[in-house]
This record gives structure tokens, sequence and C-alpha cells, in this order.
DNA sequence: TTTTGTCTTACGGAAAACCGTAAGACAAAA
DNA sequence: TTTTGTCTTACGGTTTTCCGTAAGACAAAA
């Protein structure tokens, strides 16, 4: 089994029942920080000190207070670690339910494994662990399923960009310089407006309103 | 202090940690449950048993399952608790940031605490048992701030339901005929013309489609 | 009751968005 | 190279939204 773990997670309560967790698993080492720029700190003299860890339990979001960080998200910090210390397995402990947002950690961030914070992820993240030990990805399946099931409209990038300039405030008619601009091929007004109807018409929508609130939601903008 | 206390909290790992925590404070009884439904029948066998908790800790939002419930919500395990046992001391410990709906819960629910779920939670927890168990409320001075601050612009009924209304797909044009049903006084085409152009100006916005995004996120609409 | 100021409504022209159709571009197949 | 089918673009008319102005309603003060 591992030997030594690192917890970051901000989450004072979140961060006692993962240390309990490890706990029953005993595991030798266990450090914990509340802070993205302690934990790289501490991925860092580890791996200066040969006593690397073998595994990274963290957060996504952290919440920003006094105490200013160079590193401000999860995903920073997964970054920077994979930078020191490629052979880190990463577990991310997080709420985040949009399953763009976790396939996308999977897919470009290359983690390990993930575990919601929802009903049983005392037990999850056991076997999380286990699974991660066993060199093989903790995926829940329901994500996949999910973004199949979901996102049963696939949004190109074309698509996302318009929504997000009208999120931005862009007008309409002048989108298509915009992605003339940033090289994007559909780029006639026409285009613009087939594409949010098609969006709409997916979505079942009628007014740009919804389909705005939609992808923000979804974390697509 | 408290002698008997009930826990609603669905995640595992939250329910692991306030456990943890109520047992620092060395509370005599401390039961807890992971669904509503089980919450508010042990609310009532208390009761009835002449044995009553003194204080209930619930999240908000509770996960649905297989395991279908008549309560769904913290909010309405807050009411129905407080029919059956109205003196019921409540604390709520949630993820919620929303100052809107913290407020809301304070006035309309009258709980006597609020913890979010955030960097020095447990620490907070037993902070708000102390101040509750004295007969005061536990309200975050930074809520009431923030909704000073964040909520710089002060929403009507109308301008509410104009927006939700765009949200729902109505077209703005249409709007006037359900604000007169609906008997809300300012009501012509004009004046959601106004209205809308009174929000977007305040929050800084140009679309529809941002200021439906924000009524969203802050649980406006 | 009259006056005054504010809020609401009505109206009309301009801008933007919507929608259908036709023309054009482009790549794959013949 | 030609043909075919699909995707993109251009265009024009209609609808909706936007925005300024003026008229009307209403309540408080004189």
């Amino acid at each position: 089994m591992f030997k030594k773990i690192l917890i970051a997670e901000d989450q004072q309560s979140a961060n006692i029942s993962l240390q309990k967790t490890l706990h029953d698993l005993q595991i030798e080492t266990t450090d914990y920080v509340y802070y993205c720029d302690h934990a790289l700190s501490w991925i860092k003299n580890a791996k200066r000190d040969d006593e690397p860890y073998d595994l990274l339990i963290t957060d996504l979001s952290f919440e920003p207070d006094n105490n200013t960080q160079v590193l401000e998200h999860g995903t920073d910090l997964i970054r920077e670690a994979r930078n020191v210390h490629p052979e880190l397995k990463v577990i991310v402990f997080s709420g985040e339910n949009r399953p763009s947002v976790i396939d996308d950690l999977f897919e470009n961030l290359n983690i390990d494994g993930y575990v919601r914070k929802a009903r049983h992820d005392a037990d999850h993240l056991k076997q999380a662990i286990h699974t991660v030990y066993g060199e093989k990805r903790y995926q829940p399946s329901a994500i996949k399923q999910a973004i199949r099931e979901e996102n049963s409209f696939e949004f190109t990038t074309v698509d996302i960009t318009i929504v997000s300039l009208l999120y931005q405030g862009e007008m309409q008619k002048n989108i298509p310089f915009i992605l003339k601009q940033r090289q994007l091929k559909p780029c006639s007004l026409s285009s613009v407006e087939k594409r949010l109807n098609i969006m709409k018409e997916a979505l079942g929508f009628v007014k740009n309103e919804q389909l705005a609130v939609y992808c923000k939601e979804k974390g697509l903008i």
C-alpha cells in the first residue's frame, strides 16, 4: 500500500475526515496542508530529500483568503506537482459534478482518480486509493455515462466561442469578425445564427438566455 | 451544553467530521442520519418518547438516490421539524454561499445558525454551537456585508419575474400580458424594457444573456 | 381643488435578431 | 475532370428588440 500521502484540502471538516479515512487504511505517513502553495513546497522538499510522496489527494477549489497564493486552483497544483514529480499519483476529491469538467481532468491533467464529495465519498475514497495503487484509474462509470447522456449535444469549438462571446456582451452581428480574427472556420453571420439555432433546438430552448445559463452551469464557458 | 443533537448530512465525509467535532465537545448523545425523512422520524420519535433533541445540524442539499424521500431538501426538513418540535434549535451546515439564499434561511425559516463548509468550518461549528446554546443567533457578519455589497442593486419582484420569464423562454413582448395576469404593477412593455435596462446598467452588462446568468448564479431566479 | 413631481404607459423610428432561400465553396466519389 | 452532396455564405423580408420622446396616471404637497 502507499506509504506516504499528501492531502491538499482547505476545508477543515473535509481535511479531518480525509485524515481519519487514511488512518483507517493504516497509511504510514499522511501529511495535510490547507494551501496549494504549501502542497507544492512539501512535494518539492520530499522529492529533494529523496522521500517523495506516493500519492496526492487534492481538492479543486481553494477559497482565497489573506494568505495570498501563487497557485490558486487544484489544477494549477496538479500541473506544477507533475512538473517536479512526474510519477506522483493524483486523486482529486471535490464537489465538482459537471461531467465535462471531470472528464477534462482525466484527459488533460491525466489524473489517476476522481472521488466526488457525495453520499459515500469516504468509502469511494478507500476504493479509489486501492484502485490507483493497483496502477489503474478510478473513474466513476457514472461520469462517462453522464457525458454521453447529458451532453447529448456535441458542442464544437465555434459553438462554445459563440456562446462565450454572447455571454461577454458581444452583439451577435459582430461575432463573425471575432471568429475570423481567431481563424475559426464557420464564421459568417448566417453560420452564427444557424449554430445558435441548432444548439437551442437540441437542448429544447428558444432563447439565448437559456443557452447561456445552461453553458455556464455546465462549465462549458 | 446541549445534551442531545441530531445530524442530518448525506455526505459521508462531512458526517464523519461532524461526529468527531461533536465528540470533541463531549456531547452526550449525537445521532446521525443520511436522509431527511429519517431525520424527521427520529425527531418525532424522540419527542414522543419525551427525550427530544436540543439541536438539529443539517445540510441543505441531499443527493437523490434509489432511496426515494418525501423530504428532498434541508429546508423541507427544517419546516417539518419545526412543526412537530417548535423549540428545536437548528444550525445549517452547507456549502451554499449565495448571501440571498442564506439570508432567506434566517428570515423565513428562522434558523439559529449558519456554518458554511469552508476553510475553518469545524472551528466555526464549535463556535456556532456555543453561541446558539447561549440563545443567540450565529450569523456570520460576512453574510450581511455581502448582501449589501454584492447586491448593490435592489431587485424588485417585477425585476425577478421579468428575468425569470426570459430564462423560461418567454419573448420580451409577451411579458406584459403575463405580468398583468399576475397583477404585478409596472407591466407595460416600456416598463419591461426600462427595468431590463436599469438592471443591466447597474450591473455593468449590455446583454440579457449576462443578466440571466448572473441572476441564476445568485439564486435570484 | 390645483399644482407639482414622479412613475407608468403609448408610440414610432432605428437597430438587431430571426428565418427562409438561393448562390457559392469544397471535398469525396465517379 | 466532372459530378454529387454537404457545408458555408450571401441576401432580403419579417419580427423582435432597442431607445428616445411625449402623453397620461397618480400621489403628495400647496
